[in-house]
DNA sequence: AAGTTTGAGTTGACGTGTCACCCCGATGCG
DNA sequence: CGCATCGGGGTGACACGTCAACTCAAACTT
């Protein structure tokens, strides 16, 4: 015999995983682009502020912040000094428990995000909506969800 | 009348984006830990060095290598320094024309592209064939294609 | 021939991410 | 009570990327 799974994947998988491959990077790399270019936020910025914005008083603790955006809390840790020096968020002691942080959305902060949000809904649809026909809408719905659970061995 | 895009997605629109945007964001976040923790290796180490195996005695100049992988000649630039530090790679000025470089495989960096090749096959079929029914392959191959050329303004 | 342009290669500063580790208050339990 | 463990928060070192600018030889121009 030759080989079981093979050493390498075989045409039809090949021709799949290099399409995507390739859409992805151009696609990630045309979102950072302008989102950048016409709004100044990167997406991690993206990110924290429009957390930040759908938070009462547009105030969250860095936990909370990490569990809804999904990063970990290094990462967050290090980008919201990087926005705290750029004014558009706060970072505060919380009075009543000591030990806790408390990140609140400067008025340029939420300038920013509220300025953003259109901007951004414009480069999902130029990029990713308007190129597909509905039915290739519904079918990267399901596929995307079909991708995501299973997680058997994280 | 309201809103002629709206400031936001409709509701579809943002549930075809938040489930693509998640799935995109675990999955790379799976084949990167994968790759690291199998091979030791990271995507843009599997991109070069697999460019070079693919090379002539495993050798390419920089601007080759920049249109294969489609990096920034400075990105690729400091990778390729990063990767002579840890002997994969090796960078000598080319004998012929003097300004010129030529980039070769080590050894070392052969061995770690070859033993990672089916390592990098099981881990795109785990995460990405493998979950999808053959129609659901075919079309996330046609969506991504739809999503890649019209480059109507870069 | 002198001057401009082109392009491969390089550099440095800085933004972004990951890893391993520390700090310390709160919680739980022998 | 004393001690361990947990978890939110923080730090430093280093890997990865982007941007703007520089070098310098070759090619192109006048």
């Amino acid at each position: 015999m030759h080989d079981a799974p093979g050493e390498w994947l075989d045409e039809d998988e090949d021709r799949t995983w290099r399409a995507f491959f390739e859409t992805q990077v151009l696609f990630w790399r045309r979102m950072a682009r302008d989102l950048q270019h016409d709004t100044g936020l990167s997406e991690p910025d993206f990110a924290i502020l429009s957390a930040l914005l759908e938070a009462p008083d547009g105030a969250l603790r860095p936990y909370e912040l990490s569990e809804v955006t999904d990063y970990e809390k290094s990462r967050l840790h290090h980008h919201l000094t990087r926005m705290v020096g750029r004014g558009l968020i706060t970072r505060s002691p919380c009075p009543d428990t000591p030990r806790a942080a408390i990140i609140t959305l400067t008025p340029e902060g939420r300038a920013a995000i509220t300025a953003a949000l259109p901007q951004r809904a414009a480069h999902i649809r130029r990029w990713l909506l308007a190129p597909l026909t509905p039915a290739q809408r519904t079918a990267l719905t399901e596929i995307s969800h079909h991708l995501q659970p299973p997680l058997h061995n994280p």
